[in-house]
RNA sequence: GGCGUCAUGGCCGAGUGGCUAGGCUGGGCUCUGCAAAAGCUCCUACAGCGGUUCGAAUCCGCUUGACGCCUCCA
């Protein structure tokens, strides 16, 4: 197996990736917190680490991806209610009710852009039990106090021997200096100290019973808990949005600390924001595009509806840790090339073998590869696979050469990384009526050879251009007319 | 205010010292009855200023600008 380089956001380097377990990787994804549609930000994320996802199991590799669901314990801004209860409150529903819509929503958009399910999905709220017991722990081992049915994490202790902002790169006493004017009703020792346990007000809806009383859990400790049960106190992966290194991940590496006394990951990965507008994409503040919107086209920021498929290409073609500006024009132009890109590979089988080869499958083939070990530069994955369309267009021109082993060397790699990798989905490829579509269409093109045979061009013109507003191209070559249907 | 990231040609977007990124757009050519498609080809680059170096988009410093985090956020 090739070497893999990880850009690991803990040391700021890229690094080649040894999983603790050979040939096995283990993964946790921070999911979404359910109390909203998933937006076009949230499905960048997920969507860049399923291609990571897909890269490691094109690789061979066994891995356990465990992707949670959010159902309790985020804080609204007054700090009195979550959000899910807020918005059940709202809405006039069960938390529970809220919870399962949006998760239905969450899973039917993610599977609109061929995301695969993680192989566990837990929720917080399936492990209360687990989260007290985690905060027993971290009680007795002397970093946690309770002050009036809450409990907090005390970051000022944890840091005498441990590194609170070895992720963040932050140091605890830069941020003591900022947050030191600022003092509330609090119940916490100090501002930077984040809830483990907080006590739940009369009207708080979502409340479990605890050793300190009826409360709810912290928002950082749900992770921490479910990924040391389904992957280990140690573990490979962990990945999540760049917005989510502070204070999220930072806790989550304190808090495990604190309960087992190891780092808990070996390679933390963060994706950069989608933008709009130059601005992050972000449900409270309303700048962001629903992915049903991208499918229907309404939307003020765009000028038509783009395919799930157009949308992950686009997404594909900037790297994961670089920020992406969403806009019409960028769409236009990732449709175009996705087109051409699926216009060529629906021409792959018909290509037929020479006796040598022109082309160098094989160095290409290494540079597929060496984009993708490199961080998974998907953007010069896909500079290749334009070589490729070349190569393709070229050959069905009869203008270049494979042997029949290098081109179904060739074939292969380019469905791999096209529809195993990048899951890209074939959208030109026609539904159930195509045969007789297909059918019709011939007709029409042995009608307007005829034509111009007879030299009859007014006629011959009038099936291409009438063709076309259909939006049925034909395209005339040395070997006769082909055509695709968009 | 603190911490951090980024600034690439008309647009999007790769590239951690010397060698064409790629896509979209625009011009020219080939093919074609004419187009389209496809192929070939061309144009406009590395925010500004200074430094290191034989050589910098790439390293260092400063300036300007943008964004992110510091409160929930993918």
């Amino acid at each position: 197996m090739q070497n893999l380089n990880i850009y690991n956001s803990l040391t700021n380097k890229k690094e080649i990736f040894n999983p603790l377990k050979d040939g096995y990787v283990g993964m946790y994804v921070c999911g979404p917190t359910v109390y909203s549609n998933v937006h076009l930000g949230n499905v960048r994320t997920f969507m860049s680490f399923d291609m990571i996802y897909r890269y490691f199991l094109h690789l061979g590799y066994k891995v356990r991806y465990v992707r949670n669901i959010t159902d309790a314990g985020h804080l609204t801004d007054d700090n009195s209610e979550d959000k899910i209860s807020t918005k059940a409150r709202l809405e006039q529903l069960e938390p529970m009710e809220i919870v399962q819509k949006y998760t239905v929503d969450f899973h039917q958009i993610l599977k609109k852009f061929n995301l695969l399910p993680p192989s566990i999905e837990p929720t917080a709220t399936g492990h209360i039990l687990e989260q007290i017991q985690a905060i027993e722990t971290i009680l007795k081992n002397g970093l946690a106090y309770e002050v009036n049915g809450s409990v907090y994490f005390d970051v000022l202790k944890y840091n005498e021997t441990e590194n609170y902002g070895i992720l963040s790169k932050r140091k605890i006493e830069d941020a003591i200096e900022n947050t030191r004017v600022l003092d509330g009703q609090s119940d916490k020792k100090n501002a930077q100290d984040f809830a483990l346990w907080k006590k739940a007000d009369p009207e708080h809806i979502q409340r479990w019973d605890s050793p300190w009383g009826i409360g709810f859990p912290g928002w950082h400790l749900e992770c921490t808990v479910m990924s040391t049960k389904y992957l280990g106190e140690e573990f490979d992966i962990h990945g999540g949005g760049m917005d989510l290194k502070f204070p999220h991940h930072e806790c989550e590496i304190a808090q495990a600390q604190a309960c087992n006394h190891v780092a808990p990951v070996k390679y933390w990965m963060h994706c950069n924001m989608l933008t709009m507008n130059g601005k992050k994409m972000s449900k409270s503040t309303g700048n962001n595009i629903l992915p049903e919107e991208i499918f229907s086209g309404e939307n003020k920021n765009i000028s038509k509806s783009y395919s799930a498929s157009v949308a992950r290409f686009f997404m594909m073609q900037a790297h994961y840790r670089s920020i992406l500006d969403f806009s019409d024009e960028a769409l236009l132009a990732s449709e175009k090339g996705f087109n051409r890109l699926m216009e060529a590979i629906n021409l792959l089988d018909s290509l037929k073998a020479s006796a040598t080869s022109t082309f160098d499958v094989k160095v290409w083939k290494q540079k597929c590869y060496d984009a993708m070990n490199d961080d998974f530069n998907t953007p010069i994955l896909i500079a290749n696979l334009f070589e490729a369309v070349k190569i393709i267009n070229l050959m069905h021109d009869n203008k270049s050469t494979l042997t029949s082993e290098d081109l179904e060397e060739f074939k292969k790699v380019v469905f791999a990384f096209t529809f195993d990798v990048l899951a890209l989905e074939n959208t030109t490829v026609d539904n159930d009526n195509s045969d007789k579509l297909k059918g019709v269409v011939e007709i029409l093109i042995g009608l307007r050879n005829q034509a111009r045979e007879n030299k009859d061009w007014a006629l011959s013109d009038k099936i291409r251009d009438e063709l076309i507003e259909l939006g049925i191209q034909l395209k005339d070559g040395k070997e006769g007319t082909g055509f695709i249907i968009n």
